[in-house]
Formats: structure tokens, C-alpha cells, sequence
DNA sequence: ACATTCCTGACGGCTTTAGTCAACTTTAAC
DNA sequence: GTTAAAGTTGACTAAAGCCGTCAGGAATGT
């Protein structure tokens, strides 16, 4: 389990996008204004997450990104995993040749603090974010803002 | 709480520490030929748990390093803090601006991972981690090791 | 046709990691 | 008191990953 601000980014345009999930496709361009994240950052993201299963894309006008299934059947702990293609937080793998032919003394240590990381960030999903009072908060906040202009 | 492969070293190398917690000082030489750690790099971790207090150094022939306090008062936790000067692992170090002026939509998620990250690694002592059968086994099998040839 | 939007690849600056090298200080042992 | 073992410090490099930019292309609704 690598936790980087790119696994960051990953959830909170996903989280914008479970926010709008019942209103059509959302562009990149509106998720980089709402969220602050590039727009070309954003698509580098996505191209991931589709990848993964997890979004369906809209071409042409009108169109963008959906949900590919509801929020509640997307946990966060699946789209760091889809963003961050190697999962493990052990040094060697998996193959527990960390240290020479051997596993190093601390590997069962990490094997144990991957699966607690991942147990927890398995069991959160975007609906359980969405409810959260915090997120609504911030969320009505960035509905109401006055569009900041996009570079690209 | 960040992981990297950093905090490894430096708990694995903390590790090596306090299997021979009773045996007096042990040079980073011989830290770094049975872990498989650069000396060099040794030298700069422990100039930080130095400075964190975990252990304390002996200067000139027959010095080294010892645990500062016995191995069940160390926690696994103390040493990446002590490694990694920066723990948070929200956007904003703490300040809640991550996006603009407010908090980002993921912001109280981090908090929580993070603190469950910490609760899980300070409730993990080095006396714990010595007292564990594979532990001890990869680290009789190290004793009896033919020395490597060490660079510098 | 045209504008909108996704899609892809290449590129560069930046930070961190991992490791190297060199010089220095302390101190036990001879 | 010399010497050698060890810690101490700082500068440096190479590689990798992150973040973001740019340029173009492909699909598609109007």
C-alpha cells in the first residue's frame, strides 16, 4: 500500500465525481476547477482509473467521466491500488528476498502494516464519504464558487 | 505518517540494535554488513535517531551505538517519526488549506488513516518484534554469517 | 463542419531516496 | 603520545517518482 498525493488526488476527483454521480457526466475541466488539480494531471489520473474499472468515459461535447458503478461499491483502498499499480509496501515484493536470498528481519512487520492499511481504506467507500457532514460542507462551498479561469 | 523504504532501514537497522541490546556497543559496520545497508547511508540514519534520542553513540575503538532506553520501550513508530521529520499525511500539514482557503474533500480522511497508521506502529515495541520466531531465526542465521567484504 | 471532450505520449522541473566521498573529532589501546 | 578505531558532519551524485505542461489526436453531439 503506497499512500502519495497522487493516491490523494486519485480520491478527490473520484469523491467529485460520487458527489455528482445522479447528474450526468462530469468534465475533467470542471473537477480541476472545483478541486484545484490540473487538468492535464487530472487526465494522466483518469487514464488509470478507466483502465481500472472504475470510471466510464463520454466523448464529445456534453460528455466525460461517470461512476462506473455506484458509490457505495467503490472503496478508496481500489482507486489508490488502480493509481499506484505496485501495491506493496515491502521492500522486496513479496518475493522475501529483501535481504540477499533471505527475508529481512523486518518483513513481516510491513506485510502486516499493508494489510491493516488496506483493511481500513477497503472498508471506506465513496458513499461513506459522501455522507460525511465535513464533505457536504466543502462540497455546497465549491457548487457555489465563482468559476476560476482554466489554463488548457 | 509517511512510509518509505527509509523508515525501513532505520527500524530494521533498530532491530539489529536490540538483538544485541545486552552485548555492548555495535559498530554500523557490522549493522550494515548483516542488514545489507550501505555504511554511508547508516551513518546519516543514525545521526537522526541520535538526534530523536533513541540511541546513544561511543566514540573511539571498541564504540558503536546502543538502544537509549531497553528495546520494550521503543516503539516502531518513534523511529520512523524520528526519520521522517515530516508525519503528516494530509496535503496541508495539518492547516486545512489544502485547497485555497479551505480544507480539501479528503482532508479528515487522511487524519484518520494517519492516526490509525500511528495507533497500529506505536503499539509494536522492539522487545515485541525480538521476541518473534521468524525474527529470531533470521537473525541466528546472520550470526553465523561469513562476513561480507565491506566498501569504505 | 465544428466545438467539445476524452485520449495518448513526450517532456521538464522538482523533491526524495539511496549512496558516495572526504575531512574531522573523540578516545581506547599499545 | 602515537595510532587506529570509531563516530560526526557536510557536500556531492545518480536514480526514481511526483507534478505538471505541451502538443497533438480521436470520438461525437449539435
Amino acid at each position: 500500500m503506497k499512500l502519495t498525493t497522487k493516491g490523494r488526488y486519485a480520491v478527490t476527483a473520484m469523491l467529485d465525481l460520487a458527489l455528482h454521480f445522479d447528474k450526468g457526466a462530469v468534465t475533467l475541466a470542471d473537477i480541476a476547477r472545483r478541486q484545484g488539480i490540473s487538468l492535464s494531471y487530472l487526465e494522466q489520473l483518469f487514464a488509470k482509473l478507466r483502465r481500472g474499472g472504475l470510471v466510464d468515459s463520454v466523448r464529445g461535447p456534453g460528455g466525460g467521466y461517470n461512476l462506473a458503478v455506484p458509490p457505495s461499491k467503490i472503496t478508496v483502498a481500489e482507486i489508490i491500488v488502480a493509481i499506484n499499480e505496485n501495491i506493496d509496501a515491502t521492500r522486496c515484493g513479496g518475493e522475501k528476498n529483501c535481504h540477499g536470498d533471505q527475508a529481512c528481519l523486518t518483513h513481516q512487520l510491513w506485510e502486516d502494516l499493508s494489510v491493516r492499511i488496506y483493511e481500513f481504506l477497503h472498508g471506506i467507500t465513496l458513499a461513506d464519504l459522501v455522507s460525511k457532514p465535513q464533505v457536504q460542507q466543502v462540497a455546497s462551498r465549491q457548487e457555489s464558487r465563482v468559476p476560476a479561469t482554466i489554463t488548457r
